[in-house]
DNA sequence: TTACTTATTGTAAATCATACAATATTTATT
DNA sequence: AATAAATATTGTATGATTTACAATAAGTAA
């Protein structure tokens, strides 16, 4: 270094959190997406997130930036990657720390506040040019989330409470776009606790299917196999 | 909030990289740690880590860092997760970012300098109190050094570059913290590519055991199954 | 040459994965 | 009411993989 630098000029910096909020509805595995309002990248689609006060943990600003921005309260996040290229926010030094969620789009109302003009679901497969670099980020954060998935009884976030194995399935064929044999999928299923409902489907033009709960505590207390899909 | 807050009030932090480097050496799985001898935590056992500049990218930053520090160069880093909490760093808001290496120790000199007192490898079942929240950042580091132990080809970048398979297994003996059957073991390594080698250990008071080799292009080349331990 | 120690390979049983086939249960149609 | 159509659910045979353990091989040390 040609010139001494002072502990000061190190804070100079900024950061920022941002949250994917992934969802399941209409067959496709989906991401909530805002419309931006203000400059930089003014009326571009960005994932919902922005800067955190000096005196703010991250996980309490993920929290409050997406409830602001979005309207969603009581998300349990999950950290995914941070960014940090010199030059990625046009106003400054921006880290930016990445969360990421999964939710019943059902349960929730969205409505786009503060800067967010709007909001909206977007197919995993099927996202714009995003603000930033928000689509590298959530490139990066969809195969941390597929891991997961693979992993960890985290599906049952996105499915409504009382699911159908064929839906659970194809959530799982959709994600990691390929297709599984029913009889075999159900046979992979064994280890993971089901509980099975005296309920079936309404409304379908053929033999119902028999409507499955997850059964949460059984798996925390664990007297089953670990969770693997291995897709 | 009571008062309005300046988009300027947000550029007051700063940001660190931490870099754990991990080793195996006399059958323990060690990381390397340095004795700080600087304020705060002077005195300290610290994962080496410092500011980054303001206008320095991360993987930069982990590289200078960890040569100013042990006189490491030319390892190859992987990101692992960020810790922000408000008041981890005394003099002022830190976000750090952590990352993480696998490397042969006897193919490295370690040589503590700058501010760094001495440095050290120790077995990670053996971490003293670190400083900052340094103990927190390493067991949570290690856990994804476990996953991905389990899921890619990186035990050879901690083995020298010929090794028996005995070793082999003992390095996933000792970071998973178990016993393998020797017959079976080996019975999984047939999806990975090694190479036999003609030349055997040397100096051992009984049988010696084969050399082999990691045939990395192969593996990339990726006519064989994906790797996968299931530890 | 023999005992000893570890390396390496083999084997049988149990478990799991895979590809289908068969059966069951409902709605829709005649 | 009977039958067709559609999908749900269960079963089965084959092969692959895992597991536990045994057997054999190949060095060192006396």
């Amino acid at each position: 270094m040609l010139y001494k630098i002072e502990l000061t000029d190190f804070f100079t910096s900024a950061f920022s959190v941002d949250c994917m909020i992934f969802g399941y509805e209409e067959g496709q595995l989906k991401v909530l997406l805002i419309e931006r309002g203000v400059e930089p990248f003014n009326h571009y689609w960005a994932i919902p997130g922005d800067l955190v006060y000096p005196n703010e943990d991250l996980p309490d600003a993920a929290s409050r930036i997406l409830l602001e921005l979005t309207g969603l309260a009581d998300v349990p996040m999950h950290q995914s990657k941070s960014f940090g290229a010199p030059n990625r926010h046009p106003q400054g030094r921006v880290i930016t720390i990445s969360y990421f969620a999964l939710i019943r789009i059902s349960d929730f109302e969205i409505k786009a506040s503060s800067w967010a003009e709007k909001a909206m679901w977007v197919a995993v497969n099927d996202v714009p040019q995003l603000a930033f670099d928000h689509n590298l980020i959530l490139e990066s954060t969809y195969e941390i989330l597929k891991q997961k998935l693979n992993a960890d009884p985290i599906c049952f976030d996105l499915l409504p409470e009382k699911f159908t194995l064929m839906e659970l399935q194809q959530l799982y064929e959709y994600a990691f776009n390929t297709t599984l044999d029913k009889a075999n999928f159900r046979k992979k299923l064994k280890s993971i606790p089901l509980i099975q409902l005296n309920e079936s489907q309404q409304n379908v033009k053929h033999r119902p299917a028999k409507l499955f709960k997850y059964d949460a505590s059984a798996y925390i207390s664990g007297k089953h196999d670990s969770f693997q899909f291995n897709l």
